[in-house]
DNA sequence: GCCAACGTTGGC
DNA sequence: GCCAACGTTGGC
């Protein structure tokens, strides 16, 4: 079992919309270090952390659920999509560059793991989304700092 | 809205 | 293969 945080902007795509869909393929992700973390990675049933990014006062950035890889890696179809955002050109449907997995909903905290309590918490010293500059929008996390965040949810 | 940090591109 | 320029992310 693995565990990883994945990052969506919380007006765009937030937890509410996860379980609103209950699954979703989390496309989208033009970023090779992720895609190798989705492609190579992660497993059926890994544990999610859904993390929004750009929070405001009222939602602030931070942690606001729990969700779980719900399959196996598969091609990227948005890349093929010229009308797309995330269209890329260099992705050919008999060798994509770009694949992804579908994320299950599991559930919502009654209350955000907002990113200034984490910074602020000694067990989670070194958790990488912690860190200045830390852009990477899918992350492994550690069982530890897994539990820590699930603890200080309740 | 600002801006620092980062990944990617492309000229050489 | 280097590195400057550029576009994007994301915290504030």
């Amino acid at each position: 079992m693995n565990y990883w945080l994945i990052k969506s902007e919380g007006d765009c795509y937030g937890i509410d919309d996860l379980k609103k869909d209950k699954k979703t393929p989390w496309s989208g992700v033009r970023n090779f270090q992720a895609r190798n973390f989705m492609k190579d990675g992660m497993k059926l049933g890994d544990k999610v952390l859904f993390y929004h990014s750009n929070g405001t006062k009222e939602s602030p950035t931070g942690v606001y659920g729990l969700a779980k890889v719900a399959s196996k890696p598969y091609p990227d179809d948005t890349a093929f999509d010229k009308r797309d955002d995330h269209y890329d050109p260099k992705s050919k449907k008999e060798n994509p560059t770009w694949f992804l997995v579908d994320m299950a909903f599991v559930s919502k905290f009654k209350k955000p793991v907002t990113l200034s309590e984490i910074k602020f918490e000694p067990k989670l010293m070194g958790i990488m989304v912690a860190q200045v500059g830390s852009r990477l929008s899918i992350q492994p996390v550690s069982k530890e700092h897994f539990e820590t965040i699930l603890k200080m949810s309740s």
